[in-house]
This record gives structure tokens, C-alpha cells and sequence, in this order.
DNA sequence: TAGATTGTTAATCGATTAACAATC
DNA sequence: TAGATTGTTAATCGATTAACAATC
């Protein structure tokens, strides 16, 4: 049921897959889809396609493909597009509340139950983002426990991160989705998630240099290694 | 000087090691450092990190390690921490505005030039967002071309990513920043990087509900796969 | 000299791709 | 039957780890 953990890459074109499929219009939603197809639109090895759709499908026909509505429900059920979440998040600022108002998360099934932050904060925004409840940081611990929350957001910045995350994990936070650009120390039975935007933007803007450099060489007909 | 393409996973553990460093404080910055107290912090392997520090650094010195500051300095050079660059972004919603407000962005050198979307958005931010400009869409590829600018993030939903994506590479943007979730076509001498919060979400989900059944197979002394 | 550390070479592991038989 | 496609087994590629010699 439940069988080799998921590496990043399968996870991510996966979800290709699925955005691929939910991109025909209601209607137009063709019988049978290939995973030769699929290949061809995102510029992926065939076989490949074929391997990770066998991971959570129960396999197409050959000469025609898979049946496209078995494989949207598969995959949805799969990547857990379908199931209700409830969460906490700490730092109700900018990116904060990007967060809290990404309508995107309810359809993934984010419910994101309250915000906290530092008591200045929580006035200025009058104890409601969007009708999401912004409550002071001390309450949150109590909260997380009372709820039986699993699921921690922290948006604060790098030097306030740590101490919001051991607050969580004592309070029964098992998972935690981090925004501050800093190495949490946490323990093993916690998973956790990065998201560091500067890094992520940072290689981007490498690549970017590097696609340059490599144009400039081949142009002035130098070494491209 | 430009030797093979940096991966993810590469560019991810060196932003750490960095990010370790800077975890100093001034003045108690050690003047060596060995790749075995890095690696320990971070629960890596050691010959890895020493790897890893091999394609940025000019070596260390058995017994002590590499010289903290130098280290710090190739780093961040490497990692491009200390390059200004421009760029545009398009759809200043709650997620456009967060990253327009990104403190961190600054510090590492991203500068977002202005911020396009809707007449009635525009009017709405009354034409500036935390002294950004926001600009009607309809000025975007100009101000691309007479700028210059090779970046365009993209925060705009999914429905209209692909074609705010082909004005900006129309008008010689070469580096997209992709938040909308859709897999957009692109020619081949752009370069992409998606960041789906969702799909993000989505795995941390699936990987916290798998530690659970794991732990709960572990309680009942089921097989665990 | 002994011990901690670097850096290289070889072995292992996992993920991707190629080759091909099975199927409708 | 012929052709397109699936799905499996083997080969390749790349990244991580282990073993070990070199060095201060």
C-alpha cells in the first residue's frame, strides 16, 4: 500500500503529468492517453513516463494508452491532491501571508487553521488576515497541541526560526515547511521541507550566467567544455 | 572558469555550508574550519562536503581545514550572493507582493525593477507597492527590450502564464522564475526554474503520512517495506 | 612521530535510458 | 497480420560513499 518512499524528481513529474492532464478542457478530455504522448509534450524520456506512471497506476493497454480519467484519479489521489490538511504558520508577514491567501492550498487540500506572530503584528492586522485568525506567538504551542496540528509553516525571519520550530515539534508538529534561510536542527521523527526562495532565484541567475558564457564561447568559436 | 553544470542538489548543500558559516558571529568567526565539522553539523558525509568545497575553494590544509573567511568569500562568489541583477515581474497579487517585499532579495542581489499586472490591480496599488512600481501589462515587453532585463518571475495564475512567459521571452528575457502551476514552453536557449508551492506541499504531506504509517506498522510489529 | 585532516581513486548505489519481448 | 504501445530486463550514467595514500 504503501511501499518505497518518493524521491523529488518522480514527485515532481508526476504532478507534470497531472497538470498536463487537467489541461484538457471538461469534454474534451480524450478516452485513452499515451505515455508516449505525455513524453512528447513535457520533453521527457517515454520509458521513463511509462516507469513512474506504473507507480501509481494500474498500468494502460498497449496500442492505446492508459484510460485518461483512471489516470488523473490516480494521480491525484496519489501526489494527495484530494485529502483536507490542517496547519499552523508562524510570521504573518509578507511571505506569510502570501501563504494564508494562496487560493491554490484549499484546492491541494491546505487549511491553514492560524497565524501567529509578535503582538505588534497580530494588532496591526487586528487579529485577522482574510478571515484567517492571527493570534500572538505564546499561543501557539497550546494551539498546535490542542488541535492535534501536525503540520507547521514558519515564515518568520532566520533568527527567530529555530525557536518557533522547537515550540512546534514540543507541541506535536510533525512536519514542518520552512521559509528561513537556516539549517534547522530537528529530530528524526520530524520530517521537514526547505524552501529557500534567495537559493532557488540564486541558481536560476546561475544557469542563466552559464547558458551566456557557453552562447559567447561557441560564437567567438572557443572551447566549450 | 566555468567549468560543469551546478545541480540542485550540489548548489543546495554548498547555499548550507554557507549558510552554516554565517551562523558566526563576528569576531567569532574560527580562522579554520574542517570539512568534518561541517559535515557533522549538517548530518552529511564528510567526503562529500570536502567534494563539494573542491569545486568552489582552492583546497584546505590537512589537519586544520580551509580558512574560514576565504571559504565564506568563495562561496559566496560562487553562489552568486554578490551579483546585482534586474528583473520583471508579472501578476503583483498577495505572492507577486511578497516577493516584491522579499528583504532577502536584496541581499542577494535581486533587484525587481516594477511589477506588472491589470489595469484595475494597478490602480488599486495606485501604481506603486512598497515604492515598486506596478505597471499595466500591456508596458512589459517595452520595458523589457529598452532595459535589457533577462529575468521575469512569473506570479500571474496559471490560465495566463504561458502567454505573459512568451512576451517576456519575446522581448529577450532569458531566465524564467515559474510560481504559476503549469509547464510552460519555452525555447531552448531560455532557462526555467519552477517553483510549485503546491507540489512542494504536497510531497512534505506525503512524506509526513508516510513516517506515520511507518511508525504505526513499527508499534503493530508489521512488515515494514 | 602520531593523529587529524585533505584529496584522490575505486566501489556502490540509485536513477535514467536503451533494447526488446509481449500484447491488443 | 502489421504497427503502436506497454512493460520488463539489461546497460549506462551520475552521484554518493568507502578505502586509502599524502600531508602538515
Amino acid at each position: 500500500m504503501n511501499s518505497k518512499p518518493v524521491s523529488l524528481q518522480l514527485f515532481n513529474r508526476l504532478t507534470k503529468y497531472l497538470y498536463f492532464l487537467e489541461a484538457f478542457e471538461e469534454g474534451e478530455i480524450p478516452e485513452y492517453i499515451s505515455a508516449t504522448t505525455i513524453a512528447k509534450d513535457l520533453n521527457y524520456n517515454d520509458v521513463q513516463v511509462r516507469k513512474d506512471l506504473a507507480s501509481v497506476s494500474s498500468g494502460g493497454k498497449p496500442k492505446v494508452g492508459y484510460v485518461t480519467r483512471d489516470l488523473i484519479c490516480d494521480l491525484t489521489s496519489f501526489l494527495g491532491h484530494d485529502n483536507e490538511t490542517d496547519a499552523v504558520l508562524a510570521g504573518a508577514g509578507n511571505l506569510g501571508r502570501a501563504l494564508m491567501n494562496y487560493e491554490n492550498f484549499n484546492n491541494y487540500g491546505l487549511n491553514i487553521v492560524a497565524a501567529f506572530d509578535l503582538a505588534d503584528k497580530v494588532s496591526e492586522a487586528q487579529g485577522f488576515f482574510k478571515n484567517k485568525k492571527v493570534l500572538s506567538f505564546d499561543k501557539m504551542g497550546d494551539l498546535c497541541k490542542r488541535l492535534g496540528i501536525k503540520i507547521g509553516i514558519i515564515t518568520v525571519p532566520a533568527e527567530f526560526a529555530q525557536e518557533v520550530c522547537d515550540i512546534m515539534v514540543a507541541n506535536g508538529v510533525r512536519a514542518i515547511w520552512n521559509f528561513a534561510p537556516i539549517n534547522l536542527k530537528i529530530p528524526d521523527y520530524v520530517v521537514i521541507k526547505n524552501e529557500d526562495m534567495a537559493a532557488s532565484l540564486a541558481l536560476l541567475i546561475k544557469r542563466l550566467k552559464r547558458k551566456e558564457d557557453t552562447k559567447i564561447r561557441l560564437e567567438a568559436g572557443l572551447k566549450v567544455d
